[in-house]
DNA sequence: GGTTTTTATGTAAGCGGTTACATATATTGT
DNA sequence: ACAATATATGTAACCGCTTACATAAAAACC
């Protein structure tokens, strides 16, 4: 088996043309039933299976997407983002699409390098620059906007509900009997940094509950960054009896400040995560957190991009992806 | 801009055949410098870029690979393979290979996947089956196996210095006075943990420290099992004063499971891990851990695969990437 | 059974590049 | 200035598949 039949090896050992052999494959009802036998022995003799790219050729379409993880220092190792990838990979290859993944950095994505490896669509995850977006779309390149939103486009967005899985985290520690309740806003993405502040806020004012100036600390979305900022925050006199973060590595730094400040967890601190992700379960307490369903999300990036492929009309413009408070012993 | 042109119409606006146009783009010292310029400026106008399909198709190459997690249950959400899959795509990406990424489970990679996307080579990441590898070498892909070696087959491995990260690891323990060592050996996949499991008893025999039965506990690789097994481990009266840990999954579970017991890290116990992932540095105290290139084990990945790709004779069976333990306060 | 209609198959022209070979143009030597 | 050589460009076939159109075969009709 070393070299590989093309259909013309097909056509020859079946004995009939090679239109047919291919209407064989690609529309089995228009080749007679016997004839159709003829061509599949023919090709299981010779091990043919077609060439996708003379097929992508003749077809003048390559069902090829990307996804590109727009995030500064981000790579696939972010948690988050390559869930959404196994998403999206796992669709896109049951689709038989094919999928080249790679980040804003070490791949700038521009229109020629989209053009020259003939890309029909792309989904953009992240922080992606609306200047992109318009020179993708001028192109005619399917865009796919996943955990963003961006003003005045018009493009299907995948997101998660940030606002109700704020409003379940924050209502857990309220239930709990907590009053100060602090954020630590790690930065993350704009978007989301924004959505989760905004929900906080709207649910502590719901409840009658004070968020002075103090009570909200911004910080890079790392653990030494937070570590830093939980420090400060956990060391006034009035602390917070209750923590809630942005995400679960900035949750990671809080327990680690609260830690070494001689503080019991979650007796002396209440602390909720966001994200759900593996460590939640590493940390001790486990950590509370708001689950995001990213593979799901990724999924539904592969359902809108194919939807625009196919020129489908009303692919719907905004999907909201439910999120779910995990609750576990760190409140 | 609407339509994306050819190499038809750089040839007409320029006025040079279609032969020189594609030579100019690649081969541009076959064409004069006169001539170059034209076609350049030609192309610059109509935004031309070559179709990346066609060409494969003329050159019969796709410059396309694949790089296919075997592992069960993994995906490419595991930190370890993830980072593989970081240090491969970005050296795909910069040498224009296009990559597809997948687990085993939901594409399982079979010869005529392989045949029809016009795979050209393929990198095995984890347990990957020998049936597999053989089924792809009969149909002339390139295989190239990373974090894993199977015997009896001729082909480029690319794996991290295990016995001297166990022997760092160790060796560190050693040194801080402690004789009481275990090992929490999590299930990985066979070739890691049969490599750790070695080393570990080798490193111990010969600082001619004892390692009973008991001393060495398996377990599965996630959080709970660690937990699990830990707990027994911790609980046995003349409990070990170390505990080495086949990854910082395992390590996690181990600081799960002391703090419940109610011991002090690093005190009572030290505890060191294997990957140096990003859990590390969230767990408290931060956990000391062997580091693993993982990027740069992709990279080498894709450099095998290339050598073998075109050709070149004598490409290196096997390729070690240093391991280097990471010092923090677990220990 | 012969004509019309329907269905199955064949022929050949692309899809957008590359490249062997032929031809035209430039360079060199005397 | 002309032949010999080196270099640049053009012509056209090919990569493997699809499909419009033409033709052949089968089915349906009277």
């Amino acid at each position: 088996m070393s070299t590989i039949s093309t259909i013309y090896d097909v056509s020859r050992l079946s004995g009939v043309s090679t239109a047919t052999v291919s209407r064989a494959f690609s529309n089995p009802d228009q080749v007679r039933e016997s004839t159709r036998r003829k061509v599949y022995e023919a090709a299981e003799m010779l091990h043919y299976s077609p060439n996708a790219i003379a097929r992508a050729m003749a077809l003048q379409r390559t069902d090829k997407i990307a996804y590109l993880i727009c995030k500064k220092g981000a790579t696939i190792l972010d948690e988050f983002y390559a869930g959404i990838c196994d998403g999206i990979m796992r669709t896109a290859n049951r689709s038989d699409f094919q999928l080249l993944v790679s980040t804003e950095e070490d791949w700038p994505l521009t229109v020629s390098t989209a053009q020259s490896k003939q890309i029909e669509g792309v989904i953009l995850g992240g922080n992606a620059q609306p200047s992109l977006v318009s020179e993708l779309q001028d192109q005619h390149v399917a865009v796919v906007l996943v955990n963003n939103r961006i003003a005045g486009f018009d493009l299907p967005c995948v997101v998660a509900d940030e606002a109700s899985g704020v409003r379940q985290a924050v209502e857990l520690l309220i239930g709990r009997g907590h009053r100060r309740i602090a954020m630590l806003a790690g930065r993350v993405t704009p978007y989301v940094i924004g959505e989760r502040y905004r929900a906080f806020l709207e649910c502590m004012k719901e409840h009658g509950l004070q968020v002075g100036p103090a009570d909200v600390k911004m910080c890079d979305a790392n653990v030494d960054g937070a570590t830093e900022a939980a420090t400060e925050l956990l060391s006034r006199p009035d602390r917070p009896t209750a923590v809630f973060c942005a995400n679960d590595v900035v949750a990671a730094g809080t327990f680690k400040a609260a830690r070494r400040l001689g503080l019991h967890l979650p007796e002396d601190l209440a602390v909720v995560g966001f994200d759900d992700s593996s460590v939640c379960s590493m940390l001790e307490p486990e950590l509370t957190s708001v689950n995001i369903n990213t593979r799901r999300m990724g999924e539904l990036c592969v359902e809108r991009l194919t939807a625009l492929l196919e020129g489908e009309k009303q692919v719907p413009r905004l999907t909201v992806v439910p999120t779910e408070l995990i609750i576990r012993r760190s409140v």
